[in-house]
DNA sequence: GCTTGACATTGACGCTGCGTCAACTTGTAC
DNA sequence: GTACAAGTTGACGCAGCGTCAATGTCAAGC
């Protein structure tokens, strides 16, 4: 008993297309191809073909299959990765997920200029209140006065200065350096100069209270990540140590 | 003050192929092209590129960052469709996770010639208990006879039987077809002949407890289910309407 | 014997967002 | 003059088919 392709497809569901699709990457050749070059399958494809189908829900993608239907690797191990592949996908999903809504609550709480600001240069306006709070409306309106006394474009040498720090410290981590190590104290040291003239005297309290700011408010996340990898963390860890070396 | 394309590849963290890709698709492009083909950037780009950047992270696609940018959709209504998105598909996920959980719990309990025997008709051995305790165990042994009785061409003819009404019901689903109806309730006698064949005789009550284990039993998903989209339901629905006018 | 219609075939492009060569040209430094 | 870094424009690759397009085959009806 066999079966001509469009049988295959009423019974199983299966388009010709994918049929032909599985042909091609031998996935589940027919039993038979006629001289007009038709395809027949019989019942071992349609059981081969059923195994695929339920792989497939599942996820798998069609070489894992290949390897499952060969018996190079069994049911259980392939399944088992592919649980575990789908629990990482699901771990990042959720966290998207946090970030999105995230996002939108700051968005929709005013702070949508954020992201302009941010590239401008330290945007210190956004950070009024708790510059304030922390070390006195004084000190916010010296900083405030100096960064009004600048030109646009001095706003934006500052701010790429920034940004030069930001990528510099974000290659150090990514090549997996010490915080503490001499190069990546030296970025620090561009960061705290940068800090004294962006803010006029910078101490070690303000210092390290911007450490823990960095990880801390998610605004900062953006200046310090790369591809969604953050590294705040890191640049904390740098920040702390050369506070506690120099300050 | 403009930077070069390697400048904005340090500041920003992007691939200088992600920014002529940008450029290409009409995303993001370069303030100035000299005459040498070079490309640079401008502040106004670079600010671009980082709302870009942020809504890529937040997964959105390209094209829906275009619209974004240009104001034809604004952030909250981009951003609340795109957390839709993702919660949609953060359940399907977890509905895949508990699918691949199952079956990898069924595949170590024995049963992993399901599939096989779904394939070659209506695996009897598998339903044994729930035979035998639902209509005794006189009910199973016949089946079984009949069952073993067949050769196996037979078997396979039952199977594809079973498989053509199968993918008869699916069809009709897909085709949002009332299960009341006259078209479905032809499939459904078909179904019930069916199942007379197979089994001897078939009562109200059997029929009404198979169409509910079509629901409630996984197994029987990968038969009632066409490309991921599961019609136990509807096949439940087309059950009870022919129990209902015709046992 | 011809037409029609259903079913079959083999290409080949499309989708998503770039990564990754390849083959060259330019700019800058020594 | 010669390197070397940095720039450019193609073009393929990926995952799994969907979707034409162009064309061949086969059974049925006139």
């Amino acid at each position: 008993m066999e079966w001509s392709i469009q049988e295959v497809v009423r019974a199983s569901g299966v388009t010709s297309r994918a049929l032909r699709h599985y042909d091609d990457v031998g996935l589940l050749k027919p039993k038979r191809i006629g001289a007009n070059g038709y395809r027949f399958y019989d019942a071992d494809a349609l059981v081969r073909l059923q195994r695929i189908r339920i792989l497939r829900q599942l996820g798998l993608g069609l070489p894992e299959i290949g390897r499952v239907m060969t018996g190079e690797t069994d049911n259980g191990t392939a399944l088992r990765a592919q649980l575990a592949a789908l629990r990482r996908e699901s771990e990042r999903l959720e966290r998207q997920i946090a970030a999105v809504e995230t996002t939108i609550a700051k968005w929709e709480g005013g702070e949508q200029l954020m992201a302009q600001e941010m590239f401008e240069g330290f945007d210190h306006t956004v950070y009024r209140d708790e510059v304030e709070e922390r070390w006195g409306a004084e000190a916010y309106a010296t900083g405030d006065r100096w960064w009004r006394s600048l030109t646009a474009q001095q706003k934006r040498d500052v701010g790429q200065q920034h940004l030069d720090i930001a990528a510099d410290y974000g290659t150090a981590s990514a090549a997996g350096q010490d915080p503490a190590s001499g190069e990546v104290q030296a970025i620090a040291q561009r960061h705290y100069d940068w800090l004294k003239t962006s803010t006029g005297t910078v101490s070690k309290g303000y210092f390290l209270g911007l450490a823990d700011m960095y990880v801390a408010d998610p605004r900062f996340a953006g200046n310090y990540a790369r591809d969604g990898v953050e590294y705040a963390g890191f640049v904390r860890e740098a920040m702390r140590a050369y506070a506690e070396h120099n300050l």
